[in-house]
DNA sequence: CTGAAAGCGCTAACAT
DNA sequence: ATGTTAGCGCTTTCAG
């Protein structure tokens, strides 16, 4: 268990300073080509490696940017994450991944464990818990960048990536409505939660505009679980006039009601209409295949490392962004009622 | 933009020094409770966060796991990780993730990254590409603790958590076997890596075991990915003699292989058994289910961890200890033939 | 029980 | 082109 190399062993070896180790190492101008050749040989064969808490710690900030989502297994984030690593790479910066499980207490930890080992930047998908959050105004004192992905917090001025849930949720209802189901069930999610907001506002939206009166007996509130939507639509069928369909804020929930109904021998998309949100891989693997809202995940991903980059490039003060993107209806066989080509 | 807060602020407000705060935050013994009481106060008033970096830079080492793996999105992989996260929280450790995508230039600069940010153990599951590996002395140079997971190397002096993947491939394949497919093909994945290498070696046992030639062309190798699955079985089936079941050492080109089978008409599991590994969600999903091997994902990752607080807890130097677990048979619709219970 | 002082490894302003 | 020096914020030995 040796001491690790350092950038004075190095000096010491070379007969110079730690000055010259260290700028030779960074490809410093004022440094000759043949001092930096013998550096850097050196040093590869001394298997030399910063010590990124010194560097840190003299400049303050370290090229690893974190990230914090809710769920690491969910395709919708690791689509995301896929898309933030892709940029960061090309600029030489490291992602670390932290998942809250939804908590907002490991939300506020990953949050400080970040902030005090000098992370360069914060991006961020609130918990379900989440529904204030109060480290806003300490991270933007610090000048770290933050930028807030898919859910997002809305009242503060932030950096925000976001779909169009509203319009998304539209397109999903009239779809149903287009394939003419009539009792049209909702599983939202919780209230706070901006994309659950708006999908559910997109609902009654594309319902009223269709003229058809909205029931709150037919909107179910959940953490939109596999198991929730399970519940969810059991209670449904119990009531005197069941609904005809369901558009899901989740995929989970979605599977978890199409479960149901496969167990209850009632035919998708026949006798019951399903509509989900996310396009989860498993929506193209079940049978039917279920119809889902695509999200662009990778693109999402994208642009929020862009903005953070936008950010630290940018001498000025730049006014925090808002970047909405559109979604996507996928129509698959669990919704398809008269022509349905979908088999899978 | 202000500086953040730091130990000395704290001083200063209190007439008294960067010690005692040090102390007092860390409940050292010899400190009044009165101060203590004091510094926390004022610590939360003032929103202090110890710098980890210099926390760091001194001690050598922050409280935090470092965990590598091929990709988040698979199942396994996320159960895997759950499960350190479990115990680590419990002890305080925070858990950054950092995926390869299966590349090793990745996998080595995350290693480089981690170490040079000081973290206090590495938990490791090997890209596909990893086939040696050079980092291994140097981090046990370091001194930092050393877990292999699931993908481990083979001829080193190191920690391992893995499962007997052997037998999961014997069992899956006696399985087949037991249901009358009689001329069963095999996926393999790359040879260098454990897992793979170690299901074919139990593909090969069980039908030796069972008096069945071994036909060189009923194995095929690749990436074990979904298309890689289809294209494996597609040229399968263009045999003069083709399979009649497909033992894959993936879910993935297991899915691969169903998804070509519906598309061509063949029926599952009546005329073609398939199994697969790893157990990942969707195969609970599929139609017919895929029949798959669970290999207890959650328990891997607390073994891991729990090594790694073994590793830093025990005084004297202990030896490496390779741990393997029995993976379980999960039967389901694609290779039971006669007596069908699965539907989903 | 508390304080003083040194130093972890690196960087960068300021020499030369 | 290279060296000198100071200091980032914290912990910890040693002294009181």
């Amino acid at each position: 268990m040796k001491k690790r190399v350092t950038i004075q062993d190095l000096a010491k070896e070379l007969n110079t300073t730690a000055s010259t180790i260290s700028r030779a190492l960074k490809d410093h101008p004022a440094i000759s080509k043949s001092m930096k050749e013998k550096v850097v040989d050196l040093a590869q064969k001394r298997n030399y490696k910063v010590n990124a808490l010194a560097a840190g710690l003299r400049v303050g900030r370290i090229k690893t940017i974190g990230v914090i989502v809710p769920n690491i297994n969910r395709d919708f984030f690791s689509s995301i994450i896929a898309g933030i690593e892709d940029l960061a790479f090309e600029k030489g910066y490291n992602v670390v991944i932290c998942q809250t499980h939804d908590k907002m207490a490991r939300e506020q930890q990953y949050i400080n464990t970040l902030l005090s080992t000098g992370v360069s930047g914060l991006l961020i998908s609130l918990s379900l818990e989440s529904s204030s959050v109060s480290y806003i105004d300490e991270i933007k004192r610090l000048g770290i960048p933050l930028i807030f992905f898919d859910r997002v917090v809305e009242d503060s001025q932030v950096n925000r990536i976001q779909n169009n849930d509203k319009a998304g949720a539209y397109k999903a209802v009239c779809h149903l409505l287009d394939n003419n189901y009539r009792r049209i069930a909702h599983f939202a999610g919780p209230d706070h939660i901006n994309v659950y907001k708006d999908r559910k506002l997109g609902y009654l939206e594309a319902l009223t505009a269709n003229n058809i009166r909205i029931e709150e007996e037919l909107i179910i509130t959940s953490d939109v679980s596999l198991d929730a939507g399970r519940a969810s639509l059991e209670k449904l069928m119990q009531l005197s006039n069941p609904p005809d369909a369901v558009f899901s804020a989740s995929d989970y929930s979605a599977l978890g009601a199409l479960l149901y109904l496969k167990e209850k021998g009632i035919s998708v998309p026949q006798d019951f209409g399903l509509v989900g949100y996310s396009n989860e891989n498993f929506t193209a693997l079940v049978t039917p295949g279920l119809t889902s809202v695509d999200q662009h995940g990778m693109e999402i991903g994208k642009y929020a490392v862009k903005v953070f980059f936008e950010e630290i490039e940018e001498k000025e003060k730049m006014l925090p962004r808002t970047i909405v993107l559109d979604p996507e209806l996928i129509i698959r066989g669990s919704s398809s009622r008269g022509e349905q080509k979908e088999t899978s």
